[in-house]
DNA sequence: CCTGGTCCTGGCCACCCGGCCAGTTTCGCA
DNA sequence: TGCGAAACTGGCCGGGTGGCCAGGACCAGG
């Protein structure tokens, strides 16, 4: 394998707080075996933490709203979700309508990108 | 500031591969100044390492598509997007039949949807 | 020179989507 | 015991979507 389990694993940071960044550049930069990456260099992992003020509002989604969001996002039609769920087209209508409300989107593509940024679904 | 420089960083893992993440959390467990975080416990960051074989393929889309793609991520509909770009709804419906192909997608949510998981696009 | 790829355009058509109207049942809460 | 929220269903319809056909212009490489 081309791992070699004795090199250093290498970290990389995305992290909007500089002070938070600093500190935890001035930590791991003593541990013996691993080693923060150069800019541009692949990392094994990503140290991540972005801001919390960014996405502090979950919206109020039903759990058949959920149901319906989830098989959207797999690109499935009115059609099949109405299948997948036993339930009409029309009901399956009923709730996109209420999705594109609360999403505040256009269109379930609109609906789906919004609900991913905001982490109710994850892709 | 509620921030207390003394305190511990919490730092919580997403890794896929179970050897990376049993080394890291070796090597961070001691130490002094940081801690991982315990199940359900809120993090200041998050250690993130993805499988890097779920998404080696970046998919070959020419700078037509991608534009077209960046829009309908925006939700935008064909006509939309044909205003956007200076170009024919027909036009559009074609780039976007050549992404739905190369994307392996059923319908443009699907397409988008795929794009955002294998990281073409950023939403 | 000719082939292939990208980009662009047109028409046609079945189907889907989203918004509108209307109604039902069930449930929890005041 | 009402009353609202959630879930569900129906019909209707304009416009959007995606698949199919066809074509032309441009440019790099064989």
């Amino acid at each position: 394998m081309s791992e070699d389990r004795t090199a250093e694993i290498v970290l990389s940071l995305e992290i909007d707080d500089a002070a938070l960044a600093d500190r935890l550049a001035a930590l791991l930069g003593n541990v013996a075996g691993l080693r923060l990456a150069a800019p541009g260099e692949h990392a094994a992992a990503t140290i991540i933490a972005r801001d919390p003020r960014i996405s502090p509002a979950d919206i109020a989604l039903t759990q058949r709203e959920l149901d319906v969001l989830a098989l959207m996002a797999e690109g499935a039609s009115n059609k099949m979700i109405a299948r997948q769920l036993g339930i009409s087209v029309h009901t399956v209508k009923f709730h996109v309508g209420s999705l594109l409300d609360k999403l505040d989107a256009t269109g379930r593509t609109d609906a789906v990108a919004h609900a991913a940024r905001r982490g109710v679904i994850e892709l």
